[in-house]
DNA sequence: CAACTTAAAGAGAATCTTTAACTTTTTTTT
DNA sequence: AAAAAAAAGTTAAAGATTCTCTTTAAGTTG
């Protein structure tokens, strides 16, 4: 499976997990979903929430309801194609699964979220998973603190 | 301020910190702020739900309302007594601050949650957010896996 | 390809968690 | 003890997500 340059996966191969996983759970590849996909990769930013996309959505003319963004997107989340994040913003945020080892920095004061890498801590959390007889899916790690024009004020 | 052996926040800190927190804040300790924070620390386990609480603090026959119950453990967070965690299942988790440095390894079937620590992460977190213009309040890592019991079925 | 079977979409209600608004009670201050 | 301020209680509301039910669309079979 290839990678695009910058560490995202590439539509292509985010059609070919979402399909695996639809053909395993015996379900189809329906237009909606196919739809949803698509607006999944025209989105910009590095993280959204559901009702960022349901936004989006709608400016793009796709005509999807709620609760199939919330059935999909929990589907693509579960084939590897998206990742789960909470910021403790009261809602769940989406992100594509690309560089596997980003941490997010949120300020406390002004909620503003910056993404980092850290093979340190991609591996740690690997290492203690294995340590504790689990298989490692995913990792996430939130750093809490204030940023710097917050801390000018 | 000194910890207990186990490392984790005795009850006379924080009862201090709390009492601070309010002090700044022009807020009063309160007989159901009290009873609030003694609940806390009877509280068994490592973490605990707002439901879980309430449902403890039933059984334990104090009086206080779910309201109340919100705004307090949301003020001990503040202080510095409490920490706030999400572990994906729809409600914030607290936990009593302690051990400093503790990740979250999640099972994706079963949705059991152990803890453990890893002085790695925690320096790895407060490095990137220092080297981000950030100062550094507290870092959360889940570890989302398959445990033992889950993979053998 | 028409009839059948099944799955998924849409719509809206329901649920769950959390917050807000308002009233009553308790504290603090005078 | 009365007046003022704050917090607790209660209930309603909001926001996010899930569920249920009906309709529509997709595969399947003869």
């Amino acid at each position: 499976m290839s990678k695009s340059l910058n560490g995202q996966l590439s539509f292509e191969d985010a059609t070919d997990l979402y399909s695996k996983f639809l053909k395993k759970e015996k379900m189809f590849f329906t237009k909606e979903r196919i739809s949803i996909l698509k607006a999944v990769y025209e989105m910009d930013g590095e993280h959204f929430s559901v009702d960022e996309f349901l936004f989006d959505i709608m400016k793009r003319d796709y005509k999807v309801s709620r609760a199939t963004v919330y059935r999909c997107l929990s589907q693509l989340a579960k084939s590897g194609v998206l990742v789960e994040a909470d910021f403790g913003h009261g809602h769940t945020h989406y992100e594509l699964v690309g560089h596997e080892n980003h941490e997010h920095i949120i300020c406390k004061e002004c909620g503003k979220v910056i993404e980092v890498d850290s093979d340190t801590i991609l591996n740690a959390a690997k290492k203690m998973a294995v340590q504790n007889g689990f298989t490692f899916i995913s990792h996430q790690c939130q750093i809490h603190g204030v940023c710097k024009e917050c801390n000018q004020v």
